[in-house]
DNA sequence: GATTACATGATTGTCAACAATTTTCAGAGA
DNA sequence: TCTCTGAAAATTGTTGACAATCATGTAATC
């Protein structure tokens, strides 16, 4: 299933964030990429995650797959049946809403200390993500340009320097996928390209009023793509779900 | 080291927010022990955690006792020095810094959440939990109240219903023995035993401004029982932190 | 006396075999 | 056709042994 991924900003600055020491670099590599694999989207929620395969997939032992498999379940990416194995996660609407509510609160923390502690250099880095987004979406590359969406926001939490905030915001968007792919809307609406570009340009001019509303109403958008009301089933069982697996627009 | 601790509300708590499905109790057990001991401040930072010594101590296997570390050190409860062993954490003042920034705003934004979300079951209950603290400290069990105090905003958390937010208080309150241990200051400034009654009146009386204010004030009480300015070592080498080791008031 | 080289012990990392549990599937019976 | 039974296969959980690495203490050398 998920082999060696593309090396890219992400994956390091990951490391830093969320993986933490090395327990063993074999764990951390097969961790980093069921976890990029989820971040992707090419983990459907409910698949089974057997040891053994992975481990011949990964060319490690069983014990290092159960370790990341372990590490996995603690990021909430997978459950675990005792006795019965690990499945990637199928996050519940109310699970939805959470993580979109509390990642409202958290983003706008990290726009407002953006505001007092980006360098120059920071938001130059920032526009120039922006950029390669915007060229992605435009050559049709819509899982590089998901990923770059994502990495538009772990790269700003990282530019504030806070570790704690940059973690929870790193759990938060890398479950999010799960959370797409469980609980989409069938007619997505139209992609915002111009709201990180908009952000930078409130933090830029140091409005952090404007860019925390900003950043806000961006997690809205995020969230109108999905359909996480109160009386909605926990996700739909199995076809349904395999009909819908081209993805639409980023993070 | 840890053995079987007291059952409490914060136990099952704990389980539902951080330690997520059990995977295999017995590892949830060792972690649960480890953790309740770092929260009690009995585990001094930099103390390494050998492996057997603990698998004999709880009478469970290495492998048990190996990912109940992982799970550990993913909290930042322990680092993991390849091939050397896991060692409890050592927080840098940087580190110390990031935690009471982040704990502010997830902290203002579950009181927010609280005025609105709040039954007056819950209050009632966090009220009757703030009395027992009282008289904890009344009766010198400096210890208890501790516990009851960090307890109270956990509850609080839990109150309010957002499993994700819960999840980040619980590992920032989690984390924050190991900073106040490593940057203890020498006179610790008198204890504010009102502070959470007054936040709980806020929150009954609907306001969220004032509750807000009370939450943020209360973290600056807490963050100026430590000392973590840019200058400071990351930490007293030894000796001097066994000298210490007497625990001052809670959070 | 201080320092380096080396042997010893302790600890972590890896692995494969075994046990326990669950799932699957074939077949009997209603 | 459906359901129940039970054996077989597959999968997870556990244990112990072995290898690799690091820390400790001793002896030799400058």
């Amino acid at each position: 299933m998920g082999e060696a991924e593309q090396a890219g900003s992400t994956q390091e600055g990951a490391a830093r964030r969320a993986g933490k020491a090395p327990s063993t670099e074999e764990t951390q590599r097969v961790f980093e990429s069921l976890r990029n694999a989820v971040l992707d989207q090419r983990l459907p929620p409910g698949l089974q995650l057997k040891e053994q395969a992975l481990a011949d997939a990964f060319g490690v032992n069983r014990a290092v797959v159960r370790q990341a498999l372990a590490r996995l379940e603690i990021y909430r990416l997978v459950t675990h049946a005792p006795n019965r194995g690990v499945f990637v996660a199928h996050p519940s609407a109310a699970e939805g809403r959470d993580l979109f509510t509390a990642r409202r609160y958290i983003e706008a923390a990290i726009v407002e200390l953006a505001v007092e502690r980006l360098k120059d250099a920071d938001i130059a880095r920032l526009r120039a993500l922006v950029r390669q987004e915007r060229q992605a979406y435009e050559a049709q590359d819509v899982r590089k340009a998901l990923r770059l969406s994502v990495d538009f926001h772990l790269q700003l939490a990282d530019a504030v320097g806070n570790t704690v905030l940059a973690s929870f915001l790193d759990e938060i968007v890398t479950r999010m996928p799960l959370v797409v792919l469980a609980h989409r809307r069938e007619s997505p609406p139209a992609c915002m390209l111009d709201d990180h570009e908009q952000i930078l340009d409130a933090i830029a001019a140091g409005d952090a009023g404007r860019a925390r509303a900003l950043m806000i109403e961006h997690v809205g958008h995020l969230e109108g793509r999905v359909s996480l009301d109160r009386g909605t089933q926990q996700g739909d069982s199995g076809i349904a779900r395999l009909l819908g697996l081209e993805e639409g627009c980023g993070s």
